[in-house]
RNA sequence: GCCGGGGUCCCCUAACCUGGUAUGGGGCAGGCCUUGAGAGCCUGUGGCCGUAAUCGGCCUUGUGGGUUCGAAUCCCACCCCCGGCGCCA
C-alpha cells in the first residue's frame, strides 16, 4: 500500500485531506527512507558475510580449515545493531501502516458527518408513518425484549413465533436471490484469527466493535465480509477465474461499545443479527462497474419486498479507513419516520487485497485484485421495515409476495388471540 | 486431548538421515521454428533495497527462537494438514 501511495502521493494527501483524517503521512514517509537506507546497509554487510562463508566453504573442500573469527564477529555485530534498529522502525511503520486509510474516490461528496452525505435516488412511498417495531412486536408476542435483558442484557432479543420463520424466510430468499444472481454460496466460520480481520478491518474497530474469544486467537465474525475475504488470503487466483462472485450467511457479532445511548430500544442495534453478504474479488479495471452491480442488486431485492428505500453516497468524513466510495441503502421507517441504514455497500479497491496478500496472474505480472462488498439484506433490520411498513390498519402484518412461499404460502401474520 | 506422519517458490516434487547456500517437472508468459495449430527447443516465473536503464545485492523451505563461520537439513516452542485412539451434537 505504501508503495502505491508513493506512486500518487499527492492524489493520497488530496485523500486524506477529505477524510479530514489526522495520518501522519510525513512521519511515515521519513521512517520509509530511514528503514530503506538501513536495509541498504544491512545488505551490504551481509552481502560482505555471504563472500567469506563462501570462502570458507571452499577451503573446506580442500582440507584448509583457516576461519577469520575476528572478522566475522566484527560484521555479526555491525549486521545485529543494525536489525535491531531496523526491526523498531518496521514495528513503527507496521503499526501505522495497518491505520492508514483507502483513497477517497473524487465522485465521494466532501463532509464531515451525514448530513452530508449526498442523496443519490429514492424508490416507493415514502413518509408513511405508525407504531414501531417494538410496539407491534410486542402487540403481536413477536419480540421479547425483556426476558433477553435478563438472560443477556441490554441489545439481545428473543424473536418468537412467526417471526422467526420470517427471519428464516428472509435469509432463504436472499440466499436464492444471490444464487440466481451467479454467486457462490457459502457459510463461513464464525470465529476468525486476528491476521485475517486485520487484513480486512480498520484496527481502531477490535476495541469497539469485535468480541474476542478467551486464550485464543479467535475473534467472533463481525461480518461474513471478513470471512470471505479470507477464504482467498494469500492466493494468487487465476485471472480467468475472475470475478469471483459470493454470497455468505452468517451471524455477525458486535460490540457496539462507541454506541452508547443510541438506538438503546428494540432489535435496530443490537449485538448479533443474520446478514447475507455479497462480496466479489475483481480486476481492478472493472471494480467500479461492480460497485454499481452490487447496489442495484440490493435495491432489486428490497423492491421486491416492496419496502420504501433511498441510496445515498456517503461522505468523505463517514467513510471507514477501508472504502474508498460507500453507498448506504436506507430504509423507510414508519415508526420512527425516517430513513435508516440497512444495506452498506464498498468499494476498497486494492485496500484489503494488499493486506489479505489476494493477487492475480496478468501474464508474466502478478497484481493486486480489488475487493467489494454489500450488504444484501440484514435480517433483523429488514424484519423491522416490513413490521412497520407493512402493519395493517387491522393489527396484521401483511407478509412481503417473495416470502409467501418461504412462509408456506401464509400471507399474514394475525394478531393475538385471546 | 494423546500417539504417529507431514508442511519446500503459482501447482507437484528432489535435497533432510550424513549442515556448504533449493532439484526436476507442470502451468503460465515471451521468443525461435511452422501456412496455421501442435510438438520441440530457449528464456522468464515470490518479496525487498539500490539504479535513468542495463544490471547488481539481500531475503524467501509453515511461524518464532536456539546451536553453528554456515541451517530446508540439527535442537526447542507454537500453528496448520493427514492417519489412528479418546471425547462428542
Amino acid at each position: 500500500m505504501l508503495r502505491i501511495i508513493k506512486d500518487r502521493l499527492e492524489e493520497y494527501r488530496e485523500s486524506l485531506k477529505k477524510r479530514h483524517s489526522d495520518f501522519p503521512l510525513d512521519h511515515l514517509l521519513v521512517l520509509d527512507e530511514n528503514r530503506r537506507k538501513l536495509i541498504s546497509e544491512i545488505n551490504n554487510l551481509r552481502h560482505e558475510k555471504n563472500l567469506i562463508e563462501e570462502d570458507i566453504a571452499k577451503k573446506m573442500k580442500t582440507g584448509n580449515k583457516e576461519i577469520d573469527r575476528e572478522k566475522l564477529k566484527e560484521l555479526d555485530t555491525k549486521i545485529n545493531n543494525a536489525e535491531k534498529e531496523l526491526s523498531k522502525i518496521e514495528d513503527e511503520i507496521n503499526q501505522l501502516q495497518l491505520r492508514m486509510p483507502n483513497f477517497v474516490d473524487p465522485s465521494v461528496p466532501e463532509g464531515t458527518d451525514e448530513s452530508y452525505n449526498q442523496v443519490v435516488r429514492t424508490w416507493g412511498d415514502a413518509g408513511k408513518v405508525g407504531p414501531d417495531h417494538i410496539e407491534i412486536g410486542t402487540k403481536l408476542d413477536l419480540i421479547d425484549l425483556e426476558r433477553a435483558a435478563k438472560t443477556s442484557g441490554a441489545r439481545f432479543y428473543y424473536l418468537k413465533k412467526d417471526l422467526v420463520r420470517l427471519n428464516y424466510a428472509l435469509i432463504s430468499y436472499a440466499l436464492d436471490f444471490g444464487m440466481k444472481k451467479g454467486y457462490t454460496l457459502l457459510q463461513p466460520p464464525y470465529m476468525l484469527r486476528r491476521a485475517i480481520l486485520e487484513s480486512a478491518v480498520d484496527i481502531s474497530a477490535f476495541e469497539e466493535a469485535i468480541y474476542k474469544i478467551e486464550n485464543e486467537d479467535l475473534y467472533l465474525l463481525t461480518t461474513a465480509e471478513h470471512a470471505i475475504l479470507g477464504y482467498h488470503y494469500n492466493e494468487i487466483l487465476d485471472e480467468k477465474s475472475l470475478p469471483l462472485k459470493y454470497i455468505g450467511i452468517s451471524p455477525c457479532f458486535r460490540k457496539e461499545a462507541g454506541a452508547h445511548g443510541r438506538d438503546t430500544k428494540g432489535i435496530f442495534r443490537v449485538h448479533v443479527f443474520e446478514k447475507v453478504e455479497q462480496f466479489i474479488f475483481s480486476k481492478p479495471e472493472d471494480s467500479w462497474k461492480y460497485h454499481e452491480e452490487l447496489i442495484k442488486n440490493a435495491e432489486e431485492f428490497f423492491q421486491s419486498l416492496g419496502i420504501p428505500y433511498r441510496v445515498v453516497n456517503v461522505c468523505a468524513g463517514e467513510l471507514g479507513a477501508p472504502a474508498a466510495k460507500k453507498y448506504d441503502l436506507e430504509v423507510w421507517l414508519p415508526g420512527q419516520n425516517k430513513y435508516r441504514e440497512a444495506v452498506s455497500c464498498s468499494n476498497t479497491l486494492e485496500w484489503q487485497a494488499v493486506r489479505a496478500k489476494i493477487r492475480y496472474k496478468k501474464g508474466n505480472e502478478t497484481l493486486y485484485v480489488h475487493t467489494l462488498n454489500s450488504t444484501l439484506v440484514a435480517t433483523e433490520r429488514a424484519l423491522i421495515a416490513i413490521m412497520e411498513n407493512n402493519y395493517l390498519p387491522d393489527g396484521r402484518i401483511q407478509i412481503p409476495k417473495p416470502l409467501v412461499n418461504y412462509m408456506n404460502g401464509q400471507e399474514y401474520i394475525e394478531p393475538q388471540k385471546l
